[in-house]
DNA sequence: GTAGACCTTCCAGCACGCTGGAAGGTCAAG
DNA sequence: CTTGACCTTCCAGCGTGCTGGAAGGTCTAC
């Protein structure tokens, strides 16, 4: 399987697929004669999991400590634990603070829709968007 | 006020202040005659909201359209509304996201720790953590 | 009057996650 | 045999949120 074709079967451009391996997230593929890239089945899956753990939140970093893991596909040690706990702790401060985010514009909201009647001023247009631009 | 000052009330750097400034996030104060900045007391306010929204995962773009907001003090009408729904919406967004991550992490968290008693290797280092580095 | 802390501007670069382009090699179809 | 799609490498830059440094002006204290 060439590069573009994992490309379209993992809804990333070719050109992502060689950053990943450049940023070790993704093990450098053996070469066609001409050198080309030639990708077993698997490296689609791998991809997947890349693109989805990317779309939840997490860093490149992050995936690539969660993969190396995956590949070591070993008894789990006390080490891995740890590295996941630390991710959750992460994940669970982030998710706090997007909490207090929200609460702070719901809050906003709320009272912009208590004022709300007297709608906009005398050119219909609304002042403070102009200033938003 | 000078912007020495202004920093350390803020607990931000005075390059930060500047940085604000020029992103739009804070109006550009009056000079001294020698053409230093002279804040008045309120940009420390402004700048611990800024400071508070940054640290909850709000982006400087999206902070500066909640200042523009605030800025215009007037009855806000529908626009600001509209606004205010579009930031809940990513905001909740991300939220979920963050969700499924956590419930991912907490699986792996599961399955390591049911497979952790015959702990490390032979050389007790974990062998995880030497690929990870 | 001189040292040192502070201010000014401007230009540069960091990390992150890509994306684009140039310059060239390869391969299948007509 | 040529066209065009595809591949290779390398180098550059985007946007985000800063941070650092150079080169210079100012202000306070001794």
């Amino acid at each position: 399987m060439r590069i573009g074709t994992l490309a379209a079967a993992a809804g990333l451009s070719a050109k992502t697929i060689r950053f990943y391996e450049q940023a070790g997230l993704l093990p450098a593929p053996p070469r066609t004669a001409a050198g080309y890239r030639d990708y077993p089945a698997e490296a689609a899956d791998r991809l997947a999991f890349i693109r989805d753990a990317a779309a939840a939140g997490l860093s490149l970093a992050e995936i690539r400590g969660v993969l190396t893991i995956r590949d070591a596909g070993q008894p789990p040690c006390r080490h891995v634990t740890t590295l996941i706990e630390t991710h959750l702790k992460h994940v669970e401060q982030r998710i706090a603070d997007l909490l207090a985010t929200r609460t702070a514009l719901q809050d906003l909201h709320q009272r912009a829709q208590a004022v709300d009647p007297a709608d906009c001023g005398p050119e219909g247009i609304c002042r403070i968007l102009t200033t938003t631009a």
